[in-house]
DNA sequence: GAGAAATTTTGCGCGAAGCGCAAGTTTCCT
DNA sequence: AGGAAACTTGCGCTTCGCGCAAAATTTCTC
């Protein structure tokens, strides 16, 4: 995802992410991300606190890295996708995509999950972050539709896709064994195709 | 909202929203809340710092009240209305209503979005309160559909009007005069009755 | 009304966040 | 190899956010 260029971008990646495992593994330790320090975090993962802040902007930011990336490759995912298809299948195909390509295993998840519901200062910095994602993918699903960024249409193509995400996500790691993920993101989407106002028959 | 009690409740609130209005009227004077210190927003509402960190723990959270409690009002109508109509229906109408209600004139408000919108922690702020409304509003969706909270249709429904909201308020705030507020929130519900897959005709 | 009880405001002080700056160190390129 | 470019680090500063306890204010009770 960051490399291509030379060593040094690839040491710079590893920082970033040995600083972003750190903050996950102390977070667990002390039960919440408020107990830890941006010392604590720094010294963990073995560099200063001040490199930490050219990093990281705040200890959340270190401890949701991860989610970004992924954020970061569904964006990219979508990007090649909408050049092939039509905009809301690319949407599904990628979110399922996304998922079936996870190198993260269950425990993982729910713990950092269980982690982020607890602290509110995490809410907040996720739900950021969700926002970012939504603005940059409002062009790339604006230019998929030729439709101009501050249409209606857009916008809600795409909210509808984050939501089916987010709710597929929250109700699968609440059941994880109950159906795999990929089909209960696929049947997220199906209730936006079918429309909102009724449920369809699970 | 907050009154009914005694005289005290109210000065509460009213030093409440004096500091709200104090972060408005500084941010918009600097051009951005990064340029408005907690000391400041005390200063211009006539408290001390001190007594500002007990109403607020950052000055986001202080610039972004007013919405804050508009979305509580929401909740409160949603509350009502979903006793008496089926939850999509209820959920149109409270955000139809809440916008017709409006004190808030246009100017104010493009002020307000476009300093969230230049600002990443407003940003990220506003979002976290987003977050919460969701939260909280899945509990009375749930109710009233009679799932429980962790199921898929609640939280797509609500994500679904979330989104409609949001998207509608974005789109007219960009073109103010193309169509009144209400009908866009409307339209946007009926993009969602309809299914996602297209756009309905304009 | 006056004094007691409850609550709010305020000043002080602390630990941590976040960042500018400049010197020291590592990587890159030829 | 050796200079240029980029990264790391320590220092110091400002601001945040909050615990604590004294002072001020409101409410309650008689």
């Amino acid at each position: 995802m960051t490399d291509q260029t030379g060593l040094r971008e690839r040491k710079k990646a590893a920082t970033k992410a040995a600083l972003g495992e750190a903050a996950f593994r102390l977070a667990v330790a002390e039960g919440a991300i408020d107990a830890v320090s941006a010392d604590d975090i720094a010294a963990e993962a073995g560099v200063s606190t001040r490199t930490f802040h050219n990093y990281f902007h705040s200890k959340e930011e270190a401890f949701l890295h991860d989610f970004n990336e992924l954020t970061r490759a569904l964006l990219d995912d979508l990007r090649e996708r909408s050049k092939v298809q039509p905009i809301w299948e690319a949407l599904r195909d990628s979110c399922v995509g996304l998922r079936l390509n996870e190198r993260y295993d269950l425990h993982v998840l729910q713990c950092k999950d269980e982690l982020v519901r607890n602290s509110p200062t995490l809410i907040t910095h996720q739900a950021g972050q969700f926002m970012e994602l939504f603005t940059d993918a409002v062009g790339i699903v604006a230019e998929a539709t030729g439709t101009r960024g501050d249409d209606l249409y857009p916008r809600l193509v795409l909210g509808s896709a984050l939501i089916a995400m987010k709710a597929a996500n929250e109700h699968w790691l609440a059941h994880p064994d109950q159906a795999p993920l990929e089909d209960v993101i696929t049947r997220s989407f199906a209730q936006f195709e079918a429309g909102i106002t009724r449920p369809i028959t699970a």
